[in-house]
RNA sequence: CGCGGGGUAGAGCAGUUGGCAGCUCGUCGGGCUCAUAACCCGAAGGUCGUAGGUUCAAGUCCUACCCCCGCAACCA
């Protein structure tokens, strides 16, 4: 069986989850999910980055342990993907024991390979924000912006990873596709700035702190801590047996892809290829870096108060609306401008007008017209084969490209189509004429919207077998896609079994009243 | 001359090797009555950033310019 391995970022824990949290989980869930459907053997990895100064701090602020601070913040990031039904493999946090030994190994590797070295590290240093702060941060005094007091000059002993050394390499494999080890890194425009920075040239990198204690501490020098970022890089290959289980390893890496938002692009196609290759491990095959959004035209931020949270969202969508919603409202990729208006907006458009109401017309008129049942009929169901063309063309394509605007765009010609037949064929009109060709074109609809409900399971797993089983369909809708995907034959006597009940009606996206401009 | 991306209908985007400028939403008009005031049909709306050039033919290729944006590495 094909394996698929993806991951999310691990979320640094000084933050609650918000939208942008969810929007690049949600995506990931979506994509595992569908590969799952393909049968694929899908591990699905998420989890927090937890080490790192600005914890400390927080926790100090907060009077508690970094170790406590980092157990409650990681349950919130836990319950929040519970809300949204997000269907991971494994939860990596870097306070894990096996994620703080892996990173020792990794490390002792790269040192006995003299991939590492010491180095005296000189620069300005800030002692009100204690950290280094870079000549250009200066303002017009040479003064720190934030606390307006002249930096001084402290040097500090640091262990250097040989990142330089890898630049050649690392070119290659992004800009080569022959080369076995390539890298795909997405969108093209990403790759492009990627390939850009790595031909000016690229230093050693710092990869150790002296001066704080919440790391993992260097496995050949105990008075230093792993640099956060290499420490949370590792998280890839820690949470799937790269230390104590070869064989799930060996199964799952290398990762298919890694999924984050442009800022931590860097790390992920420059800084992680070179470790491993420094390791001896295989790299990753792709990359996979979306934007950034705007709410309401503004910058998300803590003091405008403009941070959306998933609990929000669900409470107003629901959870499998809030799901395909925050996917697909902007194009995956680009930076993009999100609003509750505009979701809600999609929200009636998408869903309750297209897609709810489909489902509520038919089942209706089966109501009204064959008492509640699939009709019994003998018929070539044309337009389930049509809605089958429009989906496989290009839908998979576009939700394992990311492309989730245009996956639920096509999805929505399909339910269109399915929505011209019935004015077409006008059955409230047939009712009156002739029940056996409105038996013929009953029976269509319906297995033409399971059709739209299975390929519906990515984005919305709950909605979609709701809709099976309001459409008498047969038995669970996973198993049933799982096997059409994989044979793409639709059977013979349609989903929805002949003569069977339908499920007890329920309205499935009530229309939300829009506020007045 | 740091590197890169982009400027196409009111908004957001597609436009492959140059061959009648498209999609979703919005707007306007009509139809239907099964349905969640939902659905269907039709129309209006663009000198494709500007100025040149190549060509039978340019959104697409070339040149110059204007404007917007991303990146510029210890940032978690």
């Amino acid at each position: 069986m094909n394996k698929y391995y993806i991951t999310t970022p691990i979320y640094y824990v000084n933050d609650r989850p918000h939208i942008g949290h969810a929007y690049t989980t949600i995506a990931t869930d979506i994509v595992a999910r569908w590969k799952k459907l393909q049968g694929f053997d899908v591990f699905f990895l998420t989890g927090t980055d937890e080490h790192g100064a600005k914890i400390c701090q927080s926790a100090q602020a907060k009077q508690i342990t970094p170790k406590q601070l980092c157990d409650e913040m990681s349950t919130h990031f836990k319950e929040a993907w519970k809300l949204l039904d997000i269907d991971y493999s494994g939860f990596i946090r870097t306070t894990d024991k096996i994620h703080e030994d892996t990173v020792q190994m990794i490390m002792q590797t790269l040192y006995d390979k003299q991939l590492i070295y010491k180095k005296k590290y000189e620069g300005l240093y800030c002692i009100h924000c204690e950290k280094f702060i870079s000549e250009k941060d200066l303002d017009e005094n040479g003064c720190c912006p934030d606390h307006k007091k002249p930096p001084k000059v402290q040097s500090e002993e640091n262990y250097f990873f040989r990142l330089s050394s890898f630049n050649e390499k690392l070119i290659d494999m992004i800009e080569n596709s022959q080369n076995p080890n390539h890298i795909e890194i997405l969108p093209e425009t990403r790759r492009n700035e990627i390939l850009g920075k790595l031909k000016l040239g690229l230093e050693d990198i710092s990869i150790s702190r002296a001066a704080l204690d919440w790391g993992i501490p260097l496995p050949f020098d105990n008075s230093q801590t792993v640099y956060v970022w290499i420490d949370a890089l590792i998280n890839y290959v820690s949470a799937i047996g790269y230390k104590d289980d070869k064989a799930i390893f060996e199964k799952y890496w290398p990762a298919d892809i890694h999924l984050m938002a442009k800022d931590i692009l860097w790390f992920h196609s420059v800084i992680w290829p070179a470790l491993l290759m420094g390791a001896d491990i295989a790299v990753h095959k792709r990359v996979y870096a979306h934007g950034f959004f705007t709410i309401n035209g503004e910058k998300m931020s803590k003091t405008i108060g403009n941070v959306i949270t998933p609990s929000e969202l669900v409470e107003k969508f629901g959870v499998d609306p809030t799901r395909y919603l925050t996917v697909s409202l902007i194009p995956f990729g680009p930076d993009g401008d999100i609003s509750i208006s505009a979701l809600a907006h999609k929200y009636n458009i998408d869903l309750a007008n297209n897609l709810g109401n489909l489902v509520s017309r038919t089942n209706k008129m089966a109501e009204k017209y064959f008492e509640g049942k699939i009709p019994d009929c003998q018929v070539e169901d044309t337009l389930t084969q049509s809605v089958a063309k429009i989906l496989e063309d290009g839908y998979g394509q576009a939700i394992e490209n990311m492309q989730f605007h245009r996956a639920t765009e096509i999805l929505q010609n399909a339910i269109t189509l399915i929505n011209q037949q019935i004015e077409n064929d006008a059955p409230w009109k047939l009712a009156k004429t002739d029940t056996e060709k409105l038996a013929k074109c009953m029976y269509c609809y319906f297995q033409a919207t399971d059709l739209i409900a299975m390929h519906l399971i990515p984005f919305m797993p709950t909605i979609s077998q709701k809709i099976w089983g309001l459409n008498g369909a047969n038995g669970n809708i996973y198993d049933t896609s799982k096997q059409y995907f994989i044979d793409k034959q639709l059977p013979k006597d349609g989903f929805s079994i002949k003569g069977s009940s339908l499920g007890s009606f329920e309205i499935l996206f009530p229309r939300i009243e829009l506020e007045k401009k």
